[in-house]
DNA sequence: TCAGGTTTCTACAACGTTGTAAGCAACGTT
DNA sequence: AACGTTGCTTACAACGTTGTAGAAACCTGA
């Protein structure tokens, strides 16, 4: 019961061209053909096959997304901004979870069903600029950090401005003996990397003495990793009066071993997080962080696409960058 | 820079037919024949053109996913499961946000691009019956609520019973004065609806008459609201010893609100949510609720789906229902 | 040796759409 | 009356793939 332009065209007596043609609101159609053409679709209840027309056309009007995992709150917020920016030029999202692994990574870059979409969104863990050279097809928008030297277009946030300045606004608070979680020694720690280089300059800026026994690694950046690894530090007995972690969920989880422990925060410990998801806004307490502006990375990367796909694939790579702020909350500064 | 078929078969000095074969695995081509494609694939980096493909098989590979918003934890959950279980099938995964509009919904229940899926799962919130006859293509799941006499298969979970049992729990740790939060009067409240008749279903069964000043509600289900509920309920003097929250966000609010006015959970008010989503397992007390088997429920909408995809698409709708439990937690019974 | 199969390969025709080029009116201009 | 212009419509040929049908080569066993 699928129709097919020809039917269309049969019944409202001209040709599959001219049905085309309504269809894709050609200008040139005499008034009186497109309304039969327009009922006779109505009846039919005709639809387009975009196999067909992707075909044709060499566009599928889907871009994809790319993210680690969906159920990570900062990749979902990020997801539905992508989504709405996409929908004002057109395009339909493929979100694409990789889980955060090389291979699957690497699938993902590779272009998903390749044909399948126009472009890809992606937001990389393990990847190097390695793994995506010799990528001659799609058009690729890589969020997050610098791959260096990569060959695609970026949009990127400072992540060692944003982390000294949120260590610095601990510092400022009289704290001295600052932890950090979320460090990582494997090539997808990039993010780790450049957060703790931030931490660790803002340390040196106070000149307050770098000291390995404050960091805590976590191996994924959920919440019971950022449980385990500030119990971890807590019964080590270094004795933090400070938590950066290296993002939200990370800190959730720092609270809840906190509470466990009966510290108070953030009179015992002041805790901050990365990434201003929306449970730190409700948590108990809520939760200083970096505010990347999600809505503006998405939008921006979008833009960057639609310039590839439109425009000239040949040109240099840009890099874009998204600004943050800090969002002061209880869990450092005691009020709302 | 893209080769299709053609150019392989002339490299390998073969037939286009010999290529596609080789591609598709089929049996009866000679090693040396298919080596020799084989070679010309890598060295061309062929990769079948998927438009054109589906144009001739009629089948995408894709399947979608319709939930009202992705940033509630639920959906993100449920969506990475339905994506594991697709992923056995072979399929990829189209999200669609649909915002929990009619005019939103309606678009993805006509099938987002059309021809573009092979079939849908819908989580519906405004769809009726009625808006989901007239769907003679795509084959659909639906999740959750019972769309009445609806045409389509469905993966239900039994929103009465659970909401009567977790209430049932509050009452039998001797709370009287149990207030809810998150009614809807408008069509989008199925779930509402439901999880509220669950309620007063277990009032009436433990001989509690039922206080219209103990329910309010809540426009949508997220944390801001959960919380503008509570402070409500405890501005408005009705006093309640316990809290049930139509779903975990709404929770998670309502501790918010609770902690600002001071008052201890459970000790004063003791608090249950609906979802399971992760954030209750570490949130500050950690939250009673009912945990449907959302794994179980991502499995059955896929099955339910592949065999409309693969089978019988005439055969008369079919109901599934999944599983649920009650997860206890610090909210209600002070202990983890 | 040959009939009858099996294996291996190919030509052709779809799938449903749209770009191109061209045809045919009807019109205004010279 | 001849001409170009404009508006409307159409036939045809792609887009890149795979199913069908069949040809050619190769086996097998009598």
């Amino acid at each position: 019961m699928r129709h097919r332009l020809k039917d269309v065209a049969e019944r409202a007596g001209v040709s599959v061209k001219t049905v085309s043609n309504v269809v894709n609101g050609y200008l040139h159609v005499r008034p009186d053909t497109r309304a039969r053409v327009e009922e006779a679709i109505a009846e039919l209840n005709y639809r387009p096959n975009l196999s067909a027309r992707n075909l044709r056309k060499g566009r599928t009007g889907v871009i994809a997304l790319a993210v680690p995992e969906l159920d990570i709150p900062y990749f979902a917020e990020l997801a539905r901004y992508v989504v709405t920016a996409a929908a004002e030029h057109g395009w339909t999202v493929l979100i694409d979870q990789t889980e955060g692994g090389p291979e699957q990574e690497r699938k993902a870059a590779a272009g998903i069903g390749d044909h399948m979409i126009d472009g890809l969104i992606f937001s990389p863990l393990a990847l190097t600029a390695d793994d995506l050279s010799g990528l001659d097809g799609t058009p690729m928008v890589l969020l997050g950090e610098r791959v260096d030297h990569g060959p695609a277009d970026h949009v990127v946030v400072d992540n060692v401005a944003a982390a000294r300045e949120i260590t610095a606004h601990l510092i400022g608070l009289g704290r001295r003996r600052i932890a950090a979680i979320g460090s990582q020694r494997t090539p997808e720690g990039a993010s780790a990397r450049l957060r703790l280089a931030g931490y660790t300059a803002a340390l040196a800026e106070a000149g307050i003495e770098y000291d390995e026994a404050l960091v805590a690694p976590a191996p994924a950046w959920h919440r019971a990793d950022g449980a385990a690894a500030m119990r971890e530090l807590l019964s080590s007995g270094v004795r933090p009066d400070a938590v950066f972690c290296f993002n939200d969920t990370l800190a959730l989880g720092a609270l809840r071993a906190l509470h466990e422990a009966g510290l108070r925060v953030p009179e015992d410990v002041a805790v901050a997080g990365f990434d201003d998801i929306e449970d730190g806004r409700f948590s108990i307490p809520t939760l200083t962080t970096v505010a990347p502006d999600k809505e503006r990375i998405a939008r921006l990367a979008v833009e960057l696409l639609a310039g590839r796909i439109d425009g000239d694939r040949e040109a240099p790579p840009r890099e874009l960058a998204a600004p943050y702020r800090l969002a002061l909350r209880e869990s450092t500064t005691g009020r709302p």
